[in-house]
DNA sequence: CGGGTATGTGACGGTTTCATGACAAGGTGC
DNA sequence: GCACCTTGTCATGAAACCGTCACATACCCG
């Protein structure tokens, strides 16, 4: 359950928005025809939909209703009408997002961007940042590891939050004494002792870190 | 926790905007400055908001961004401004949608309701006020522990109103000094005061509260 | 293998944060 | 006026936290 599904029948506005979202960072795939998108979508849903209006056979307000009549998935209509009456009825359809042609990619990437945070938002009122069995609720203030509660302080809270925001990504000490500490300069040092704190709260052995890791000569990194 | 407010400068598209989305059925109401509309929404939270990015003083984009602060309510954005830097931009600080001016009622309208029923596709269906054995019923002014009616006063009875809307979030002393006080600044210490007063009616063991918990550094939070 | 650098970690004193009891000012009902 | 309740401020002490340092260990490179 992930991408995004273009569901336009032009080949060449399907290809060109397939790969303008592919250098967005989404996963995307095609479909010609809303046969074809609703039989994907039933086989391995997308996170995300993009419907034309016009196509050949099942049309895309029909096309919305039967996605919608499966599942909750957000669907974005992309249509060259700009009439009202259109864009009302593709709304009450059930889509919740509707952009006239042509688009700025820029735009459709921010707003599926904002649907996807709408979704997590409501889904669950205190998102969780999941690290394999570390799971952090920067909204509660709270961090468990394999199920249990662990107490941090404001510094630790702060560098772990910090660290989960870049997944994978090298911060070095400089980066994060400005972000957590708002230090313009400061001591590497410092951010050795509360990540070693840090390592001790949250890591089964901390001589032997499986995500909060040090990468040697540029700083520290968390990973699943 | 209800209707729509409005935040637009111009006396004569505001006043516009919400008589339009009365005849749609909604309670509108307008605010002039993002000053009055972020107040408004902290005292008497509407359902969703509608702002205007040109505005004297605060800005709309810092607007979106202090409404998102607190609060997860959706945000429309109506501009006169149709760049798609613009519109990225707000998007980006928080807003759900973007509406280029003059809109049309009936899509505005189909666009709010869109807004809407994604919220409930995803929400808990049971905004619930009860807490294990606490049992808080705003409408009636009641508050029960283990059966047991407890007496607060008004303001323990705000503070903790406030805090049950936001289930497992930690609100700051600021937070709440702002939306329980409605003191822009103020000493962290009185909101410690009642909250203290206030577990020694709520909490079982005031020593070892289980759900008016203290997170160190951070604020407090109501938990299950 | 040895010197040099980078990193981990325990200990310690000064500071911050928090809970709580006391109290005075204002409000309310009688 | 009087008794009572509510509210905000303050002082105090206990506990938690922070930053620094010293020293141990691990790693790199010649």
């Amino acid at each position: 359950m992930t991408g995004v599904l273009v569901i336009e029948d032009d080949d060449r506005i399907r290809l060109s928005l397939v790969l303008a979202l592919e250098d967005e960072g989404y996963a995307a795939r095609g479909a010609a025809t809303a046969e074809d998108g609703l039989r994907q979508q039933r086989h391995d849903p997308a996170e995300t939909v993009l419907v034309d209006l016009m196509l050949p056979g099942i049309d895309g307000f029909e096309c919305i209703r039967q996605l919608r009549r499966d599942d909750d998935v957000p669907i974005v209509v992309v249509s060259a009408r700009d009439d009202t009456h259109d864009i009302v009825a593709a709304l009450e359809a059930g889509a919740d997002d509707y952009l006239v042609k042509p688009v700025a990619v820029k735009e459709l990437s921010a707003r599926l961007r904002a649907l996807r945070r709408r979704g997590r938002a409501m889904a669950d009122p205190v998102p969780s940042l999941v690290f394999g069995d570390l799971v952090i609720r920067p909204e509660a203030g709270e961090v468990t590891v394999r199920g249990r509660p662990v107490a941090l302080t404001r510094t630790e809270f702060r560098l772990l939050c910090e660290l989960a925001e870049h997944p994978g990504r090298v911060l070095s000490r400089q980066q994060l004494l400005r972000r957590v500490w708002e230090y313009e300069v400061g001591d590497d040092r410092l951010v050795d002792v509360h990540v070693g704190r840090l390592r001790q709260k949250i890591e089964e052995d901390s001589s032997a870190p499986r995500h909060l890791v040090t990468v040697r000569g540029l700083g520290y990194k968390l990973q699943r």
